[in-house]
DNA sequence: AACCAAGGTTACGTTAACGTCAACTAAATT
DNA sequence: AATTTAGTTGACGTTAACGTAACCTTGGTT
């Protein structure tokens, strides 16, 4: 048994308050993402984790972000969008450091924006179902 | 009276059938992009009008086309993709050129991909939608 | 005839979002 | 001690999706 898989098996047992720490590979292998992205986000200033030693130590809401960062890269904002996005998001805790009307103002457009692509979504999605449902009709005649 | 604005008027009682065709600019005007865009879309095999003396000349049909580039685009499609979305959409009608069974195949692909897109703006959208009642009832408990 | 507005075609520039080295460091393994 | 393994920072390359500038052409206007 080598240090790194005792160290693991240790690790299960060990104090549950550190346990939910990350490196970069870890969430790179999570999230499907490469250490590059994760580097360029930061540089981007999406992310902020700590650093011990110089390497990047990722918390479980380090790992939250990452996941909202994701999921908004996904439907085709821009990094710059789920930057400010982030800023909201962060905003209604204890640590606030925007107005609330400021945050209500802006959440609200991004609802607006967010209902919006929803809609294109649905008209494309009936387009491509009718596509679907007349090829499977015309097989079936053809039959 | 000048010439075209003549042209206008005589336009407007004149052959229907010859009434639905545009000039880049129309379209330009119509949707918000630029000359420069669509012009791009057509070197990447986007779109493709008729021309006369050079000039390039859409149809309802092209017209249609740019609606539904503009639409996937929206929601983070990128050119490439959206090519081989409109290869499928011009693909069920009498002009068909691809396998029924490869149409189906790809818009039941393409359909799952939208519903997934579909599921992560419903949950950022409550996220946001908390963000902003969390603000709200903030804002009342102050006054 | 001279001109201008709307269209065209290269062709180079730009921004976003990374990819891809190269060279270095710290910790762990042999 | 030497090496392997993760991680680091530049710095330059790349792709997508246009923007922009320069220069032509063509059909109405003056």
């Amino acid at each position: 048994m080598t240090v790194t898989e005792a160290q693991a098996n240790v690790d299960s047992h060990r104090d549950e308050g550190t346990a939910e720490l990350f490196g970069i590979a870890d969430l790179c292998k999570e999230f499907g993402v490469t250490l590059r992205a994760l580097r360029f986000y930061e540089d981007k200033g999406l992310l902020a984790p700590r650093r011990i030693n110089g390497a990047r130590i990722y918390t479980r809401r380090d790992r939250a972000r990452l996941a909202l960062i994701l999921r908004a890269k996904s439907i085709g904002s821009s990094l710059a969008d789920i930057k400010r996005y982030l800023d909201l998001y962060g905003s209604h805790g204890e640590g606030r450091a925007l107005q609330l009307h400021y945050v209500i103002e802006r959440t609200d457009k991004e609802i607006a924006d967010l209902e919006i692509k929803r809609t294109q979504i649905d008209e494309i999605l009936a387009e491509l179902r009718l596509i679907n449902a007349t090829c499977k009709k015309q097989i079936k005649k053809n039959n």
